[in-house]
DNA sequence: TTGAAAGCGCTAACAA
DNA sequence: TTGTTAGCGCTTTCAA
C-alpha cells in the first residue's frame, strides 16, 4: 500500500483533484456532506499531504539547514539542541550536518543545502575553513539571498547575522576573577589558538593583565596542537613554580589539566587554580569541580533559529545584526574565593 | 538575484528547456558546441538543480529522518555521528529529530517526516512511548512502506531492521566480572527501570549470579526516577556495610555514585567496586577512572544508516534482521583486578 | 540535434 | 458548489 495522493481519493469519489484538496483543507467551497465525506475517507486511509510537492509549489520547505564543525563538541551539541527546539516549535524541521571542521566537507555541506532544500542556513565555520580563510562556498550562498546566521565561529568577511559569544569578555572576567582571587601569575592553555574565538579569549586575558599591572609574558601562552603531549607542556610550564593560575580554553584540557596537576601533587586551587571554557557535563564531575565558563550554548541557538526564522518569514531588509551573548563564570572548588 | 533555473537559462540561450536539461546532464544528443556554451553559463551563474523539484519527480528524497530521544546523551550523540558519516559518505543527508523522550513529541516527529520528506528513518523509542506501548504512529510508518530500522530502544511489535545492544550479555559479563574481581554483594542502580534495556541488563546481572551461586535479593536492586536523591538512596543500600559492588546502569548516575561513595569515605576499588554503562567522555575523567561497558555508539549509527540504506535502494523484499551489537567492557581504576 | 508535451503532487485563480 | 487550467522545476519519452 502505497502513498495515498489527491488523484486516489479523487478518483475514490469521482470527484476533482481540486475538489478533494479544497475538501481537505476545509474549504467553504466545497458543501459540508462532501467535506465530511472526503475528511473522514483521508483519514482513513492516513492520507498525508506531499511535502515536497508543497515545498516545491510554496518555494518554501520549512526546513532550516545547520552545520556544525562538531557534534561531540557539547557546547555544540547544546546550541543544535537549542536550534532543534525552537525551529520545531515554530515549525521547522533541520537538516544537520557535521563538518568534521574540514573544509572540504563544508563545501559540500553548503552545497547540498543551496540546493533548495532548505529555507535558511545556521552554522558555525570549521576549523579549517577559519585558517585557510577560504569562504568562497559562503559568498555564493549569500549572493543566492539564502538567509544564513552564523554563531562561535564567525567572520567579518560575510554579511549576515551572527550571533557570538563575548570571548573577550570572557578571557577578560575569567583572568580578572583569578586575579581578585590573588593569583598572579596566570597562564593560559589554548587548544584553539588560531581561531578567532582563541584570540579574543586571549586579548581579554592580557586586557585584565594590564589592569593588574602584570605584564605578559609569552611564556605563559601554552599553544597545544593536536599531537603535542600536555603532560609535557604542563611539566614545562611549571617549572619554575610560579605559575599560580591556568586558564584552560576548552572543556577537555581543563580537565585533563587539573588531573595532570594532581598526579603531580599540585594543590588545587591553593597552589595554582584552574578554570575553563564550555561548562559541560565534565566540568562538575570531577575533583575538585571545576569553575567554567558558561557560553549558554542552548540560548545561543535558540536565539540563532528565531533569528533566521524571522529572517526568513518577514524577510527583510532589516540590516544584519550581530548579537554578542555574555558568557557567566560558574565558580566551583577549582579556584579560591574573592577574599 | 534569485536562484536560476533551467527556464532562466533557457530563454537567456533561446532554447527550449529540455535542451538545457540535456546539455546541463552532458546529454550525448546535444551538439557539443552548445552544451559547452550551456554549460560555462550554468557554471558563471552557479546553477544548481533544484533538489526539490528532484525529489518530487523522482519520489525519492535522498534524504533519511532520524530520530533520537535524547541528544545530550552521549551514546545517542555518538550514533547519531555515526549515521551522519555513513548517510553522508553515501550521498545523503539526514534531517535529524529530537524526540526528547517525549511521545507526542515522536508523534510528530513521525507525522513530520512521513510526508515525503524522507526515504527512511532511524530511530530509537522515546522513554515514554516505551512506558505507553503505544506504537500507532509508527504502525501507520511500517503500513506506509517507509523504510525503517529501529536501534537501541526497539520492540518486538513492530516489523523491521533492528539494532540492539547486546544488553543481556552486558549486565552478565558485567556482573561476572565483578564476581570474579571477588566481589559477593553486587547492587544495581537503575535510572531505567522500565525500559526493554534496562531490564535486560538487569536479567543479564540476575543469570550471572546464579551461575556463581549468589541469590540474588530484591533490595540490591535500586530504582532511581527523577526526583529521588541518589544519595539517600545510596546511604540506605549501604548501610549494611555488605554491599561490595555497585553495576550503574548509565552514565551519569556511575559517576554520581563514584563522587557519593568518596563522599562518605568509601574506598574505591577497595571496598566497593563500581561499573558503569556508556563509555561517554565523563568515565575517563574522574578518578578513579570508572570501569564502563562502551555500546559502541558510533558503529552502530554507521551500521544503522548501511541496512537503512540498504534497503531503500536495492529496495528489497528481504526479510527484516535484527542486529545484536555486543558490547565492550572498557576496566578502568573503579574495578579490581581478577586475581 | 532540438523541442513539445506529459507528469511528479499540490494549490489557486478562474470558469462553469 | 464543483471542475478546469496553469504552474512550481525538473526529466523523459516522443516527435520534428
Amino acid at each position: 500500500m502505497k502513498k495515498t495522493t489527491l488523484k486516489d481519493i479523487a478518483t475514490h469519489f469521482g470527484v476533482s483533484i481540486s475538489t478533494v484538496s479544497k475538501a481537505i483543507n476545509d474549504s467553504h467551497e466545497i458543501s459540508s456532506e462532501l467535506k465530511l465525506k472526503i475528511q473522514d475517507f483521508a483519514q482513513e486511509v492516513h492520507y498525508r499531504p506531499n511535502h515536497i510537492a508543497l515545498s516545491l509549489l510554496k518555494k518554501s520547505t520549512k526546513t532550516i539547514g545547520v552545520i556544525v564543525p562538531n557534534i561531540l563538541n557539547y557546547f555544540f551539541t547544546q546550541v543544535f539542541y537549542g536550534i532543534e527546539q525552537k525551529a520545531n516549535s515554530r515549525g521547522y524541521g533541520i537538516i544537520s550536518c557535521i563538518s568534521d571542521e574540514s573544509l572540504q566537507k563544508e563545501r559540500q555541506t553548503v552545497d547540498l543545502l543551496s540546493s533548495g532544500t532548505v529555507d535558511g542556513i545556521i552554522m558555525s565555520l570549521s576549523e579549517e575553513t577559519q585558517a585557510k580563510k577560504d569562504l568562497t562556498h559562503l559568498q555564493d550562498l549569500i549572493e543566492n539571498q539564502i538567509p544564513m546566521v552564523m554563531f562561535d565561529r564567525v567572520t567579518d568577511q560575510l554579511d549576515c547575522d551572527k550571533i557570538v559569544v563575548d570571548d573577550f569578555e570572557a578571557g577578560y572576567k575569567t583572568t580578572k576573577y583569578l586575579v581578585e582571587t590573588g593569583c598572579k601569575k596566570i597562564a593560559v592553555i589554548s587548544s584553539i589558538s588560531n581561531s578567532s574565538v582563541g584570540k579574543l579569549r586571549v586579548a581579554g586575558y592580557q586586557k585584565a593583565l594590564k589592569e593588574a599591572n602584570i605584564t605578559f609574558e609569552d611564556r605563559l601562552l601554552v599553544k597545544v596542537g593536536k599531537k603535542d603531549d600536555l603532560q609535557v607542556l604542563i611539566a614545562l610550564l611549571i617549572a619554575n613554580n610560579d605559575v599560580d593560575g591556568i586558564i584552560a580554553l576548552d572543556e577537555i584540557t581543563a580537565v585533563d589539566t587539573l588531573n595532570i596537576l594532581k598526579l603531580k601533587g599540585v594543590q588545587v586551587p591553593d597552589e595554582i587554580a584552574v578554570v575553563g571554557f564550555t561548562n559541560g557535563r565534565l566540568s562538575k564531575y570531577v575533583s575538585p569541580s571545576l569553575t567554567m565558563v558558561s557560553q549558554h550554548g542552548k540560548y545561543i541557538g535558540e536565539l540563532a533559529a528565531d533569528i533566521l526564522i524571522d529572517r526568513i518569514e518577514h524577510d527583510g531588509l532589516m540590516p544584519f545584526t550581530t548579537k554578542t551573548v555574555k558568557t557567566t563564570l560558574i565558580t566551583r572548588e577549582s579556584t579560591k574565593n574573592i577574599p
